[in-house]
DNA sequence: AAAGCGGGGCG
DNA sequence: CGCCCAGCTTT
């Protein structure tokens, strides 16, 4: 099959583009560096633009390079991250920094093949650290990129299959010019962003237009293939909203992986399990007035997690000494300042939130002026 | 409620 | 390889 439109003219209506209407005040094109490419390509990883800026610009001001990065504790780390999800991307973030000082003497290599040797790296991020942050020649084949060569040549066939991806790489690697390759990079991705938008495409405002596929055969949405569609599975759990006589709740530390790991989260106890004698047994709380608070659905993108929340009101703890790293008490007030997941967080400040209005809220009832 | 967004890790 | 895992935002 022929190509409707050779690598340099493809490149040429891009470039072109990208001069006229590309985004070039981001956060992370302030200062050319590697480590600003590194991280935010790490952040936009199923991460939007508008999502990022914010944590990218908390997160260099805490972290301003490599090597202050590399002496954080993960902690420190997750506290600014939580919120963005896949929280295994800032346990890979420290653990790259970390091996970067160690064997690479601080500095990005600058090939592929090592880049993909380092944690949370893989082939489209690593060509995206030596086309952004050195300018060099290698192609990235992120959604937004997948979005434009799906529909300029009409692909069918949902990207994940490995044939499909296979074909998605070749395109990439053709179209990816030996010259100004950041800027074209950064082009192929606005060009996604702000053009070649899942719904509603801007079609009439495409550099690609006359020569698009997808455009030309009547419909670009159509493009790329959807995901094959599964029935997600319900899991049901119980957290515990163990509310103490200062008014603080407690927290547990999650696992270093897993859902929501290494993060702050409520105490989870099985939905058929009695809430008062795994508080006792599990977090050392003699408990009373045990009720039904809140309900709601969290999905993951492999389960529904629907979480039922238990207010009870704590009299006595007695606490062993090993367990103080794993279980704290907090003030509802200061919740920011942990590590939460999203939910967890949203669900204890409707708690906290309808305090002041039913008499269903975390304390029970309205606080007395 | 469903879709979209990369990479790690396992068998 | 193919398959599972992970969490938000947008539509």
């Amino acid at each position: 099959m022929t190509h409707p439109l050779l690598p340099k003219h493809f490149q040429q209506h891009v470039l072109n583009w990208f001069n006229k209407h590309g985004r070039k005040n981001l956060p992370w094109q302030q200062k050319k560096s590697p480590y600003h490419v590194w991280l935010s390509e790490i952040m936009l990883q199923q991460t939007q633009v508008t999502t990022v800026t914010p944590y990218f610009q908390r997160f260099i001001k805490q972290f301003p390079n490599l090597s202050s990065l590399a002496a954080a504790q993960l902690d420190e780390v997750l506290n600014l991250w939580a919120g963005l999800g896949y929280y295994a991307r800032a346990r890979n973030l420290l653990r790259c920094a970390q091996m970067l000082e160690q064997k690479y003497a601080g500095k990005f290599p600058q090939n592929l093949i090592q880049l993909q040797t380092l944690p949370g790296i893989g082939r489209s991020t690593a060509g995206a650290i030596l086309s952004l942050g050195f300018d060099q020649a290698a192609a990235i084949l992120d959604g937004n990129v997948k979005r434009v060569l799906t529909r300029f040549h009409a692909i069918a066939g949902w990207p994940g299959l490995s044939a499909v991806n296979k074909k998605l790489w070749e395109l990439a690697e053709r179209y990816t010019p030996i010259q100004q390759t950041a800027a074209y990079t950064q082009a192929m991705m606005d060009l996604g962003a702000l053009i070649c938008t899942r719904t509603q495409p801007k079609c009439d405002q495409c550099p690609l237009q006359t020569h698009c596929l997808a455009y030309n055969t009547g419909n670009p949405a159509h493009f790329p293939s959807p995901k094959p569609s599964k029935k997600l599975p319900i899991r049901s759990i119980q957290m515990l909203i163990l509310v103490n006589q200062q008014q603080e709740i407690l927290l547990e530390k999650r696992p270093p992986t897993g859902i929501w790991g290494g993060l702050w989260s409520l105490p989870e106890c099985p939905s058929d399990a009695d809430a008062k004698n795994f508080s006792k047994k599990h977090y050392y709380c003699e408990t009373e007035k045990v009720r039904q608070a809140m309900q709601m659905r969290h999905t993951f993108s492999h389960f529904h997690l629907d979480i039922q929340a238990v207010v009870m009101q704590v009299n006595k703890w007695h606490p062993p000494l090993m367990e103080s790293d794993r279980i704290v008490w907090y003030n509802v007030q200061q919740l920011q300042k942990k590590g939460l997941a999203a939910p967890i967080k949203k669900l204890i400040q409707q708690l906290n939130n309808s305090t002041y209005t039913h008499s269903n809220g975390i304390f029970g009832k309205a606080p007395r002026k």
